[in-house]
DNA sequence: GCAAATTGGACTGAAACAGTACCGTATGGT
DNA sequence: ACCATACGGTACTGTTTCAGTCCAATTTGC
């Protein structure tokens, strides 16, 4: 199925780490030590959250990072942009000769598009503050399933 | 954000294209330069396709593959795994120290694969028969999305 | 038997990715 | 003003993954 980096699910990481005190001002140092990571490699997430506006920075000393907005106003979606950027594995019309000459492998292209729509549409339906929860109130992101019954077989 | 590769796309292609005459054999080269692409990439994934019994295959003299249900009881989801497989870019609690301790963060991780069953339980109510279909039908996609009016905003 | 076509497995090089390093800039405290 | 703390920005590196290629074995129709 579809796949996120590694980044990216640290970055998910992070935010809900945040998310458990927003009010909070941490340093990359602090985050780094309680999700188990290396600095650097917080310290670069960070940068891109704080870039998409999903973190406040403070520079300086007693500076460090916190969250700007309550939980449930971040989506997933937004904190995986946020690390990815935009790319998608399409097919490019243009990288494959012949290609743009098959209407029906155009559509499939434009089908794609469609379908990731879709499951960005889901996963900004899903926030911060649900992610953050824990287990036992997991149930809640459950209005966010298609078919609950659906997902669930899985 | 979230990645499909290259080939994974390629196995749509290949399916659509397949679509188009169900019932129709057709050898791995005559597939192949019908999207467009080489014929070892073609085979390989033609391989997997039947692996999955997404194809069926006849070895031989005019062998090749065809479809062995109507297009619209292929699901999206179907093709995706069989390309892909199953990995997910989850992070393992395992391969960082410390991780484990911090059951907010496994509460994510919980999160996240939930969230991977909405993505699949989605994609596979779109069908390759959708998929196939020309732009001027895609209203017909419309129905898997969450939001319509929230699909077109992006 | 021969030609056509799939099957299976291994190999290779390039690209992508995760992680690291280093310097410049900003801010609070003394 | 100076110093320590901490972020911001950029580039580099090694590893892993992935797409593509190659080849031999097996199958099937004529």
């Amino acid at each position: 199925m579809l796949r996120m980096s590694k980044l990216a699910d640290y970055g998910t990481v992070i935010m809900t780490f945040m998310a458990q005190e927003p009010q909070q001002v941490r340093s990359a140092l602090e985050i780094a030590m309680a999700v188990g990571l290396e600095v650097p490699t917080v310290s670069k997430l960070l940068k891109r959250l704080v870039r998409a506006n999903l973190l406040l920075s403070q520079r300086g000393a007693r500076g460090g990072y916190m969250l700007p907005m309550a939980p449930d106003e971040i989506s997933v979606a937004a904190i995986i942009d946020a690390i990815e950027g935009y790319p998608m594995g399409l097919t490019e019309c243009s990288s494959i000769p012949g290609m743009c000459a098959r209407e029906s492998a155009c559509a499939v292209r434009g089908n794609w598009q469609r379908i990731s729509r879709i499951v960005r549409a889901t996963l900004e339906r899903v926030t911060l503050a649900e992610l953050a929860c824990r287990p036992p109130s997991a149930a809640s992101v459950d209005r966010n399933v298609v078919d609950a019954s659906e997902a669930f077989s899985m």
